[in-house]
DNA sequence: TCGCGAAGTGGCAGCCACTGCCACATGGCC
DNA sequence: GGCCATGTGGCAGTGGCTGCCACTTCGCGA
């Protein structure tokens, strides 16, 4: 990796940290983009050039581990069964999130609290139910499959938010895992693939 | 309902299709909140004290088909079967989608072609979701249900979005009823309440 | 090592969604 | 018929976002 990329991705990460903590101290709307990149000191353009939107400079945090979680279930081998590797995605997504405190509970309250950034949230979240429903029904062979993939996939996605949901909104302190069991245990016995450990 | 009301409600009907028939005919980002006004012979300012946001005149369509479908399993009896009240919804849900025909499917591919409209989209379906979890909370009773309550709903939407994603995609001609219940028989067995006839 | 092309930066002008404010008009009601 | 509440519309302004173009800086081959 050459300087210039490693500058841009310094960069990259700088608008994004200067944003959040203006986000955070003065309000979403409140803060205007030219206010951050003179914060850190690049060109109003610049900033546009690394993120498109404003949401995306709010979102990108979160957006980053629902797309790490993803290479996490692509990286299983192919024949592992799907409710397995189902189970490691859905781990790895709680233990990152748990991990990442609070910044993801400011993130996320903040999305909440913000249409249009909330809106955003939904569209990336929509997006990645997609990509993991592409993923899963790879795994489980054949066209036949892709509904079965699809309602796996919202299933996923379905058990992931309500466990965040009610943890963020507990200030980080109730039991994400014991909601995310709960959730998977009630899903069980259907037709379509369940995470289990 | 008095003449006021009447007018008003005329006029917002007016300044919705007027929108409409200038999104297909020219595109979406194209087309300016301006020209909408002028079109439909109203000030800016006043199309703006109608509907807050440009997205929100094309959704507003999808949205109304929506809310009137939890107005139909809110009318159920109380003590109707879950399945069955979530059946009498899915029912409603893609009989209205199936008569609005055209209309549902153009706005729904200018939807998707356009992100911050797909965003508002989900953002929409998103909040919708909840709704439907709270009201069958209710149904089932107690706060235990809750978190099954947030599946079911959760399940229902899924087969709702799936269904009309394809049936759009084939521009109307698929038998949007034959993937509804091939998903729900996909989705039985397990602890959450599926819609049943 | 030098210089040249590619790639990143930033300023400027401009569009348009959206808002607050205020003057005006128009139903509804006594 | 006149008054009040409520709806309409113009105006000025903010800020997100874009296209364009000149400038700088990095990386690489001669």
């Amino acid at each position: 990796m050459g300087l210039r990329e490693t500058k841009m991705e310094r960069t990259r990460q700088l608008l994004a940290d200067t944003a959040f903590e203006l986000f955070t101290a003065q309000g979403f709307a409140a803060t205007t983009m030219e206010q951050i990149a003179a914060a850190a000191e690049v060109g109003p353009r610049t900033l546009y050039r690394y993120y498109a939107t404003k949401e995306a400079l709010l979102l990108t945090f979160v957006e980053q581990r629902l797309d790490e979680a993803l290479d996490v279930l692509r990286a299983q081998p192919p024949d592992m069964p799907v409710p397995e590797a189902l189970y490691k995605l859905l781990d790895y997504v709680l233990r990152t999130v748990a991990e990442s405190g609070d910044r993801i509970i400011a993130v996320y309250e903040l999305a909440w609290r913000t249409p249009s950034a909330r809106a955003q949230l939904s569209d990336n979240t929509s997006r990645w139910r997609g990509e993991l429903a592409t993923e899963i029904a790879r795994r489980m062979g054949g066209r036949s499959a892709e509904l079965a993939a699809t309602l796996a996939s919202a299933n996923t996605m379905t058990v992931i938010e309500v466990s965040v949901r009610t943890w963020v909104e507990s200030g980080g302190r109730s039991n994400m895992r014991r909601i995310t069991h709960r959730a998977l245990e009630l899903l069980r016995g259907s037709g379509v693939p369940v995470a289990t450990p």
